[in-house]
DNA sequence: GATTTTATTACCCGAAAGTGTAATAGTTTG
DNA sequence: CAAACTATTACACTTTCGGGTAATAAAATC
């Protein structure tokens, strides 16, 4: 039995070709295609769709926002971005609105096929520079984070900070005085460029200076 | 010219299974393997690898502190991961340590001969696995980030405490008095079962509530 | 239309946070 | 070895936080 498919992409004609590629594929039957997705999740649900193809900026709603609805009504219906953007923000809404899948428009025909069979074999597909950006999502941080030269005393102490500690109880748990908390909590929002805990904690959260599992 | 690649893999049956297949390819040449990474920076270095296949559960100092130090050193070298574990740490650990590539063991051997090809073009390439994981990581939050049930209001006022605001501060940029916004985190408080400012901050960015560009 | 939620202001009070200054001692580094 | 850094404690002082209680009005919900 062949997935049910959905391709919403404004430009008619890339709409089009998508169809005749995907409808040669045995496994895929594209069940019909819009050019908006501004009612995507009834349509998803009209055709029992398994699988979408969205393609992002569209009149009417975007298609992060598609994505968001279809999700909301169907979640397990697989949904593959397809796109020319390839900017961090347009890529990480997507995948925290629900995507599944992220490929750019220059991939391959052969190589969209199987990033959407990759997807309904439970996988994430993505094109290498979007799995490029991702990767550095995660390590950005981690360069900047030792710029801030904490010794470790110092990385103790905001630690347990950031995790609701009071003066008084970090003191205890330090086996310190509260006043060797409070200059060391003051030296540290000196380095952190920052003037209160609060801040503190958004910036140590912010730079991964400290992890909360 | 083919790219030079180091092995890293403490099993010896599976690292000379490796040289095989790898030096079988015309584009890469195993200038050496090891069954430890303890001195991987330096065997990068006098081998003047391309490229590096890193097992994880080895002797000594594991594959992810390796790649620490290798990319430590020689932050041009690709590091592509190559291990059993697929939890959630050994991941995360491994990309935020500076993996350019996570495959798992069980990827066929054209697989994985394609995903040192992507990796030398720039790409990141994952297990299907491995991509779920991190897309995973981003939705994660997004579900129970709603479940505070913070009016606008109060999630307004969050985030300026989020962005190091005083009270005060807070008062003159919601156009309220201090009285209100003592009174609006006091229930905010009580809402995340936090009891002050810095435990309030880390959960809201814990949970995403408000993002910090 | 009545009830609940939300936003608002006010006051009191004690506890916590944050600043400044200063002194001591061990460690590290040049 | 001297200088710089780090960790520590102490005290005084001001500001900010956070809880409790209470009252009002608009908005949303039932």
């Amino acid at each position: 039995m062949a997935y049910q498919l959905l391709i919403f992409e404004d430009n008619a004609r890339l709409r089009q070709s998508l169809e005749m590629l995907l409808n040669d594929e045995t496994n895929f039957h594209v069940a019909a295609s819009y050019p908006d997705c501004d009612k995507a999740d009834r349509q998803v649900e009209k055709y029992n769709a398994d699988l979408v193809v969205m393609d992002i900026d569209m009149p009417g709603i975007g298609g992060v926002e598609g994505v968001k609805r279809i999700k909301n009504t169907n979640p397990e219906v697989k949904v593959v971005m397809h796109t020319m953007f390839d900017d961090d923000n347009r890529i990480f809404d997507s995948i925290c609105a629900g995507a599944d899948g992220y490929m750019l428009k220059n991939t391959s025909p052969i190589q969209f096929v199987n990033a959407l069979q990759e997807v309904m074999n439970g996988g994430a597909p993505m094109s290498p520079f979007v799995a490029q950006k991702v990767f550095q999502h995660f390590r950005q941080a981690k360069t900047d984070s030792e710029q801030f030269n904490l010794t470790a005393r110092e990385k103790e102490i905001l630690e347990l900070l950031v995790k609701g500690n009071s003066y008084k109880m970090i003191a205890d748990k330090s086996n310190v005085t509260i006043d060797t908390v409070k200059k060391h909590l003051q030296n540290i929002y000196h380095k952190l460029h920052v003037s209160c805990g609060t801040e503190a904690v958004a910036k140590a959260l912010q730079h991964k200076i400290v992890k909360l599992d």
